[in-house]
DNA sequence: ATCCGCTATTGAAACCTTTCAATGCGCGGA
DNA sequence: TCCGCGCATTGAAAGGTTTCAATAGCGGAT
């Protein structure tokens, strides 16, 4: 209880502060924050009593204050789309095992792919001002993100590019990803293929969907067909899955938008009887770890999900340090993994 | 814009405070105060003139100087132990959600099973002084937790219980799992019985093999075997699994400690070419979004994952709120979901 | 003995918001 | 005309840390 906490150690509402450690160690407040803060400054003498002082009074610095004092918060934040799709956690997890080496804080939102949590979590973090912000926008945020900006918060977009080049970016090259799924299937002696994904404005969806025409087109004989969805989900591919076995001409590949449609779509086709690679094969995109786990070990064009975590941070580092430097985009090579799904 | 007003008040590198809003408006700090968080005290008309004021200038609060001053943080800061297990990530979601109720925001982070983690995380939330801490604990954080609960974080603790009455928690009955699980195995015909999970010493694993195992020794001729793992995730499912394909007298149902692991255990049986559930059925625990999305779908031992987290947040904000308040372990019911895997 | 130069330490100011006792104001009642 | 009341507003203090110009202390050189 708080009032018999109070009696033994005195006055338990406040908290240990600098003040009270320096009394207590019969120095200033500025040697305690250096101690904190500069250690190399401080003699090695004054050094460990300091320590041993803070030790046994339990004093724990007041970030707040600290904030206060130094204008801006260490703490990064990140507004991912969908935390249900392991993609982004796995991002997230590059983010936070980067970040975790440099003592920083991440605090995580999830979008949901809806622009008013989005603009929610803005909101925090502006009042928060964290030094850095990482961001797969959703809506109109450009004129968020230029005034976020000018009030010194860093800004790097991932698994997006902005189109203009005013902010730093981490992604992936789908077009390239586009071109090796096709490819794969193409090698193996496909000739009907399908793509499921959607919806048909994303421009994800748009490089991969090219990219697997192209490739497509260069065969003779072959086929693609686009089955649009609304989602990218697994929902989304057992329904786009069902909707090609009812129908007439049976593909004999299918490349999904990602690994969550794929499998779905590994799910319709197990349902329904369709032996894959046998009969149909299947490919996806991200390579989550659900992929090589599945009933029939998924293929899939691997996105470095990790390393463009870590490549965010690293962006948004050098954009802390240096405000003024220029935005870059890094694009990262996908990687074909080739697993039983497509025999 | 911003730039504009920045040229005309003079530094541009400082950001607009309640000061200057209070000169642009006419009024005094204390009104400015008053319009953000008692709005009620302040007369319609400069209500209103200010509000406009704060809108022009881009006014926006900053938070360390508020929770400096107020002596706390509004932020609840969550320890998790696997953001990649998508029972967590959904826990999480349920927590964000209620949170985003009372417009407080969630500092989540992942201590990935490791002590260490673990403890960086509790002290960034020391110093960060958060009103609130959800923990599913790994190593002997004990003490630690009873420090924070002095200093006036409340605690509740996520996924387990501490066996002493000192913090609240959200659990799922998990003796009842195990025996739904088991029950429905041998009602449906089932026999030769067996139990992938572990490590042994996990109180949940105990409960639930425990459980299970009353129930199989009930029924005449039922046998319960244990294949202990180290781990809980698709890897050691798969690994068990095939154990038992290459032993003797093979099972005819597997009861997985997770839908982890009985995603692993269905890959196994499919490549190996074993019917589920005609040969041997399946049924995991947590009734994740991917045993369902599954090739066969699994069968599962539903945990209200998004109930949990909302259950732990109102027991947290309720110690918030009153910390002298009784400790209350909440157990939560789980359900029995039939899926074809277990036919 | 005196002074110089260096390092280690000091202590007050600044960061921005919230709080709360005090003040000002307008209005109805005497 | 004056008083008192209630409501709206005021403004200074407080909260804990960091920063930095100023000071103290010390050894060595002259």
């Amino acid at each position: 209880m708080t009032t018999s906490e109070a009696a033994k150690s005195g006055d338990p509402s406040r908290s240990v502060s600098v003040k009270d450690v320096a009394a207590a160690a019969g120095v200033s407040v500025g040697t305690v924050s250096n101690v904190l803060n500069r250690p190399e400054k401080v003699s090695p003498t004054t050094l460990e009593h300091v320590q041993q002082v803070i030790e046994r009074l339990g004093f724990v610095r007041n970030d707040a204050a600290r904030q206060l004092r130094a204008g801006t918060n260490r703490a990064i934040g990140m507004v991912v789309l969908d935390v249900r799709n392991p993609f982004f956690t796995d991002i997230a997890r590059g983010v936070e095992l980067r970040l975790a080496e440099h003592r920083r804080p991440l605090i995580l939102g999830s979008s949901d792919q809806d622009a008013e949590r989005e603009s929610t979590y803005l909101d925090l973090f502006e009042e928060q001002r964290v030094s850095g912000l990482l961001i797969t926008p959703v809506g109109k945020v450009l004129p968020r993100l230029r005034r976020l900006r000018e009030r010194g918060t860093a800004v790097v977009v991932v698994d997006r590019r902005t189109g203009s080049r005013e902010f730093s970016s981490v992604a992936v090259d789908d077009v390239r990803g586009g071109r090796l799924a096709a490819q794969h299937l193409l090698e193996s002696g496909r000739r009907r293929i399908a793509f499921i994904g959607g919806p048909r404005g994303l421009t994800q969806i748009k490089h991969r969907l090219h990219a697997a025409q192209e490739e497509v087109d260069a065969v003779d004989g072959a086929r693609l067909r686009f089955v649009e969805t609304g989602t990218m989900d697994a929902d989304a591919g057992r329904r786009g899955a069902e909707d090609l076995l009812a129908g007439p001409d049976r593909p004999d590949a299918i490349f999904a938008a990602n690994d969550l449609v794929a499998l779905g779509v590994l799910q319709a086709l197990t349902l329904a009887g369709v032996r894959v690679p046998e009969d149909v094969a299947i490919i996806g995109f991200d390579d989550i770890d659900f992929a090589a786990s599945a009933a029939i070990p998924l293929s899939s064009v691997r996105q470095p999900r990790a390393e463009m975590g870590r490549a965010a941070i690293d962006l948004l580092l050098a954009a802390i340090d240096d405000p003024a430097a220029q935005a870059r985009d890094i694009v990262l090579e996908p990687e074909l993994v080739v697993r039983r799904s497509t025999g």
